[in-house]
DNA sequence: TTCATTGCAAAAGTTTTGCACGTGC
DNA sequence: GCACGTGCAAAACTTTTGCAATGAA
């Protein structure tokens, strides 16, 4: 994805394309790790060492506000982030700490009719097969 | 549940019916509204003022350590404790902040083939009937 | 005696907030 | 000029940890 497709989704959002923003949204396109805060700040400020902590929170937030980023908050630890914004499982696995994407159907629910749902997550943990084979 | 009843439980589980264990989780087990830590110490403190919250958080973790309690981590603010430990998903209203309990079948996944799931989380968000017709 | 548990205070860690400074429309 | 975004420092908040004291088997 380039920054002109960048500057056109944002531009939907009713968002500005600051270098910040578009540093930080192109990071998650190309790195679907589920990055954290911490992960996403180290990462960018090697092309924009100017860039602070806070200007990456505040991008994390805007971005999955407007629906261009899901939070991942799968522990209680830290929020990740996913530009993956279809509906999907989140697995982690407990040893490593990894998280995997997974398709699942969409569950039938009982006890919730008349909601209106706007966020659906769900989250497994437990073993991948790597740690578990070892 | 009485106090017998839960000593038993608690035996089986390898954890000594403490006074303030068994509060904790007498307070869960008959109030299932998915209280956060701040309101399991402030109830229990009410008939046992001595009570720390420190010792709170220990048991919240002790119970949920070995499969009594579920921890609920819908959102990133707070952990919220769920006695009832069959599955099941919850529902946050992000106006009122409420949790809901609902039946949801399990899903069919594809990705995470030979994983060891040791745990499903299904958290959905959105307006509850009562906040949506406001 | 021994060992788990309690509880106080302090620490750790992530996320938020206040506020001044720039910048683009 | 005005609204928005940035960024530094400090604050806020939940949760964890260190450690001494307590209590039950």
């Amino acid at each position: 994805m380039n920054t002109a497709e960048i500057k056109e989704l944002f531009r939907q959002k009713g968002l500005k394309a600051t270098p910040q923003r578009t540093a930080v949204y192109k990071f998650l396109v190309e790195n679907r790790v589920h990055p954290d805060v911490e992960t996403v700040y180290s990462q960018v400020i090697k092309s924009n060492p100017s860039f602070s902590k806070t200007t990456v929170y505040n991008c994390l937030k805007d971005l999955s506000g407007c629906g261009l980023l899901i939070p991942v908050m799968i522990d209680n630890e830290k929020i990740r982030y996913d530009a993956d914004t279809s509906f999907h499982g989140h697995f982690k696995c407990e040893k490593c700490g990894s998280i995997f994407d997974f398709k699942c159907v969409d569950s039938k629910t009982v006890g919730i009719e008349g909601f209106e749902i706007k966020q659906k997550d769900v989250y497994y943990s437990g073993l991948c097969n790597h740690c578990k084979n070892k």
